[in-house]
DNA sequence: CTGAAAGCGCTTACAG
DNA sequence: CTGAAAGCGCTTACAG
């Protein structure tokens, strides 16, 4: 079951192990044709490197890791892992890296994954994404030596390189087009305020409004779900004053919420207009098609990928900012129903 | 940064090396007194047996691999996969082990995948999902000397064991539910036939109508996109006579199916009735709320995750049958519009 | 019940 | 430019 080891094809070429060794990892010192022959040997053998020798005697796992910190039951719903972990493994497998997975229940079992990683030495560095408030895994990571990219930029200060995408001027367009379309009462459905990506949507909606000189009443907390989405929409149409737009800070949510207008006798975009956040393929097929701000999910993988790489081979990456988020128009943004006063 | 070793333990425990192994795994012979004291002087010292060195003398990863073979631009459409992790992680973390996760564009790149898996022994073993019909990865996994796990049964003989949810009374379910309504033109939107399960919910779905006396002349195959489920639904919809009814091999063809009848005039359920497939968050907050058939995805993977977890072990589990995919009604499909000739 | 030693398959100073 | 040897940190026969 074993294959051949390294001192096979040493003795097939006639060399030292060492000498093997400093060929595979082509560092000079080794004759050009010394060189060829124990690549010869080595290919005429099918040798391999045992990866296992390597990780014992360098100290590295050549592996990265990825923590998630969800409820399985509203895995299925989202829209960012999948495709983040696309862009990541794009960069991986090409480099001889492996991605070491770990999808935990809450933050508390998030935590222990983090340590867990580091006891085992599983992993060379980790990417930290959901970024909260104040969040313990900036410097969990430090005190477990553990490098580390951030997907957006902490709220402290923190000593990891982070890969940004700016969700603000998405969020803005999204408003300025419905102050265009003669919006005035907008509300804002997002995320939990102990997450930064949610707070930011929230915080660039409130300045958009303002620079439009409206005022920003209508705001709504959830988790992001679409169950909380519902129940969010349901309560701002059942308000004296309703909104003529809602803008959500996920397609899930705005999809529900779009759903919730429909069974209320509420027409999309004729008497609501609705933006979301993620830019789905479910958002592009539902009916009216969901105006919504997409960000390339994929690519941030990708980078944040590059920048983890640069980082555990002993380089020190800056910042990376990527393309901003940017408004996507489809069809279910409409003129206000009312001529604003 | 290396922390302290076994050496450090024996030294303070006053044994050998091999005792303090002996105690750790541990294995008989060791007297208790001297047992108790090699493990008190190892939480003392604070000391991990070190992973790597153990995969060196053990030869075993301590990790089990799964690659998914797809476009990254269609991940986040992805109801299978988040699910599937979650509850395959919910029993390898407290096992121990760690996922190693690939993400790969297509087939070819798939096969390669699972090679450098083997050659770098990164895993111990691999599940094998999205079946398709011969399969090249039942032989490719049994060349590599890779245990295995299939999710379903092969439609080739296999020696790896198989874990299966059977599609089959889920799709009978629907087709009898619409049936009852007075539904006899039922149409098929499902996944390319080169998917067993793309071709299995097909053949329930036309046994089903057989069983019932109807002819099943309505069935489409599509790549299970939204994109493609939109499109067959137009054609369906475009016929001299269309379906009074459609059963989709996923939620978000039925969302997108669903989408392109409102926007076509034709009202669900009242016109048009639907089923998907899968249970997903997002076909329970489109409106009308969508009639699915459900499937325990994160059993699925916990189930899956033991077996193999089993296998590796050296164990020979058996095939294991889960619960299979159940009827969720829900408000999208109602009475034909025309009563049955 | 316990110890001393070899082995897993690499890498890396250290000599020459 | 090349070789012989020690070391990474465990596990596992083999002796006693």
């Amino acid at each position: 079951m074993r294959g051949p080891t390294i001192a096979d094809v040493a003795r097939r070429a006639g060399v030292s192990k060492g000498l093997v060794s400093f060929a595979l990892n082509n560092r000079p010192g080794v004759a050009d044709g010394t060189r060829r022959r124990i690549l010869e040997a080595a290919d005429e053998l099918g040798w391999q490197p045992s990866m296992r020798a390597r990780s014992l005697s360098t100290n590295r796992a050549f592996a990265l890791g990825l923590i998630i910190a969800r409820e399985p039951s509203v895995m299925s719903a989202d829209a960012f892992f999948p495709m983040f972990i696309a862009g990541v493994e794009s960069e991986l497998g090409p480099a001889g890296q492996a991605l070491v997975l770990s999808i935990v229940p809450g933050e508390d079992a998030e935590l222990a994954a983090y340590r867990s990683l580091a006891r085992d030495r599983r992993v060379d560095g980790v990417f930290i994404t959901d970024l909260r408030a104040d969040d313990p895994r900036i410097a969990l990571a430090t005190e477990l030596g553990l490098p580390a990219v951030t997907l957006g930029r902490p709220d402290s200060t923190s000593p990891h390189p982070a890969v940004t995408l700016d969700d603000d001027p998405g969020i803005r367009a999204a408003v300025d087009h419905l102050v265009e379309l003669g919006h005035r009462r907008i509300a804002h459905v997002g995320g939990p305020d102990r997450m930064l990506h949610g707070t930011r949507r929230r915080e660039s909606f409130a300045a958009a409004l303002q620079s439009a000189g409206l005022e920003s009443t209508l705001s709504v907390s959830t988790d992001f779900s679409a169950a909380e989405g519902a129940a969010a929409t349901r309560h701002l149409l059942a308000l004296d004053e309703p909104p003529t737009a809602i803008v959500y800070a996920n397609d899930h949510m705005a999809v529900a919420g779009l759903a919730v207008a429909q069974s209320a006798g509420v027409v999309v975009p004729r008497d609501l207009s609705i933006t979301g956040f993620d830019g789905t393929e479910v958002g592009e097929h539902v009916y009216p098609a969901l105006t919504t701000v997409a960000t390339d999910v994929v690519e941030w993988g990708r980078a944040s990928a590059r920048v983890l790489l640069q980082l555990v081979t002993g380089e020190h990456p800056d910042d990376l900012e990527l393309p901003p988020a940017r408004l996507v128009v489809r069809s279910s943004t409409a003129p206000a129903p009312h001529p604003a006063t």
